[in-house]
DNA sequence: AGCCGCATGTAACTTGTTACATGATTTC
DNA sequence: GAAATCATGTAACAAGTTACATGCGGCT
């Protein structure tokens, strides 16, 4: 149900079409909600019937046309009766926590691969992540940002994505470390 | 997909019942996987089925009978299979961060108690974890551990939910602070 | 010539959620 | 005497995934 409440926050930011929120939750409201663009264009029109968001077609000569959609002031009132409700918990789906706690030693290789390349991206996210909190702060230091902006919200998000990105990063050696430990240079190309 | 495979994972730790899975996705799965008590009963039926998992009546007298459940040789292979692919990037679902980017002013003290609630119950979790880690690691160092046990994933997630928390509870603590620093002394009974 | 980005959509299917129903036993 | 625990299940509905389809413009 909170899919719409994911939506109507990430319009808070100004207008987009499906596919700018397609990207927006792809590289950062993905941090606490997950969306693919087939489920934003669905519930984009459920929104859009049920007044919460204003669509708006722009004619475009070079690219398709599209259309465009706003919060509009039922919208909000609906993030304010969302926002007192009681959350539900955390919910988390994650692949390769399966894998991990289901390896065997036979595993071991496959593992350390998915790991490796979670890394990879992990360290990438974490990267884009800081260069935006810079981007935020805008040369204040923390304490100035959180005293002179209006909405803080989306500054605290990010500090989790990057908190999270950090662990997941530290976990991943650790992981890599243990599985060092175990079966020692496996893998060719070192001496 | 894999919440066939969280099942089977599950399921090592040795034979259990829909019910007794149903309490251990609530208390240590939960950590990277989330699965309702229904669904578990409805997907234990379909691997029961595909003869991924063997299934076995217990009749109890002063209980309820219940459906005892078991990995089989086909089940573990699956395991084996799932371990080989490469893993969906984790998908996360979680209110308390919508409300958090969504919140303006007006909003800041229903989520001051969001938060406070979520911090408790973190903090359970994490004091749940910490004793858990401690039961396995039964006086040994980590090192020990992870170079005598056969299997090392079960550690190797707990470590993950463990600093999941902790990562959980520091931010709690910090946007605590960022709204103190914002309206201070709203709530009363502080002089 | 071929791929990537823009931009949306339909349809079929699989998962996940919620509400309800049952009923004995043990604990407060 | 009420509530929690044990133990399962049905049914209806909501949400999420996957595959496919379209078509132009710009870049290499």
């Amino acid at each position: 149900m909170a899919l719409k409440d994911a939506i109507l926050a990430t319009l808070l930011h100004g207008e987009a079409s499906g596919y700018d929120l397609a990207k927006a939750f792809d590289v950062s409201t993905a941090n606490f909600w997950t969306a693919s663009p087939q489920q934003l264009y669905r519930e984009l029109d459920r929104l859009a019937d049920a007044g919460l968001v204003h669509a708006r077609v722009v004619n475009q000569e070079k690219r398709p046309n599209k259309r465009v959609f706003s919060l509009s002031d039922a919208g909000r009132a609906a993030l304010t009766e969302f926002i007192a409700t009681d959350p539900k918990p955390t919910a988390i789906r994650d692949d390769l926590l399966v894998q991990v706690e289901a390896m065997g030693p036979g595993d071991h290789e496959a593992v350390r691969g998915h790991i490796a390349a979670t890394l990879a991206t992990s360290a990438d996210k974490l990267a884009r992540y800081e260069r935006r909190r810079l981007r935020m702060l805008d040369g204040r230091d923390e304490a100035a940002y959180l005293a002179g902006e209006p909405r803080i919200g989306p500054y605290l998000t990010l500090a989790r994505g990057i908190a999270f990105e950090r662990g997941n990063i530290a976990w991943c050696h650790d992981v890599l470390a243990a599985l060092d430990a175990r079966d020692p240079a496996v893998t060719p190309g070192r001496a």
